[in-house]
DNA sequence: AACTAGTTCTACAGATCGTAGAAATCGGCG
DNA sequence: CGCCGATTTCTACGATCTGTAGAACTAGTT
């Protein structure tokens, strides 16, 4: 009985990060040999990409022979999405953006005009 | 071997949507007459109460007899606290931004630049 | 067809959440 | 002060999610 996850978790969440960051596909052995440090089996990387892929957040053509995982989103449109999650579509949307920009850094504030097209 | 929970159950959320709701404080029949379509008893919305309370949701000083409970932020504080959260304070902020501007609507534009007091 | 690298299935333990009965507690009344 | 009803806290259990991986299966190579 739970609702939408959009939470990851520890594991999936270092994952995604690698897949983030990386220009092009990997494979899972690629993933796991960039993760030294959890001494992990193959199987459970390709366990939690199977995971990401069922939430939609990475992608397989399943034809390479070793599977290369992408992501569906970057990093940042991601995490914007989130945001427009977060934000929601009810009606209080401008007290949330009010607190929102209340509690941003003078540069958040300054990147925000320039994105605004100001004037 | 959860991360952060940040994600509130259905239920949770329901009742979280009660309280920000109510201006002053209620007690745990209050909020369970608040939600006649579910049926429940007034020890689960003490239970989810006791958890929301331990999450930093709410709160209640524990001296008026039927126990109060009151919300510790603002729904709006709430939501862009989470914004927050999900922008992060990595390197990569402004290109969040820079997505999370592109998808809002004219009038959260509007909003913002509002906010952002520019001239 | 047999091997082997790689993939999917199945499984289990720990945590969270919905849900609530049992047990403990508080406050008032004889 | 002791008992009773109203409240609250404890304990519990099933369902789902996540970390983790062995077992079983599949595909490409020789």
């Amino acid at each position: 009985m739970a609702r939408t996850p959009s939470t990851l978790g520890d594991l999936e969440s270092a994952v995604m990060q690698i897949v983030w960051d990386s220009a092009d596909p990997l494979s899972a052995y690629q993933i796991l040999d960039l993760m030294p440090e959890r001494e992990l089996a193959p199987t459970t990387v390709l366990t939690v990409l199977g995971r990401l892929e069922r939430k939609g957040l990475v992608r397989t053509d399943r034809a390479a022979r070793p599977h290369r995982y992408r992501a569906v989103a970057s990093r940042a449109e991601h995490r914007a999405e989130l945001m427009h999650q977060v934000l929601g579509d009810g009606a209080d949307r401008q007290a949330v953006l009010e607190r929102f920009v209340g509690g941003v850094t003078a540069d958040d504030r300054a990147a925000l005009r320039r994105l605004l097209g100001n004037g």
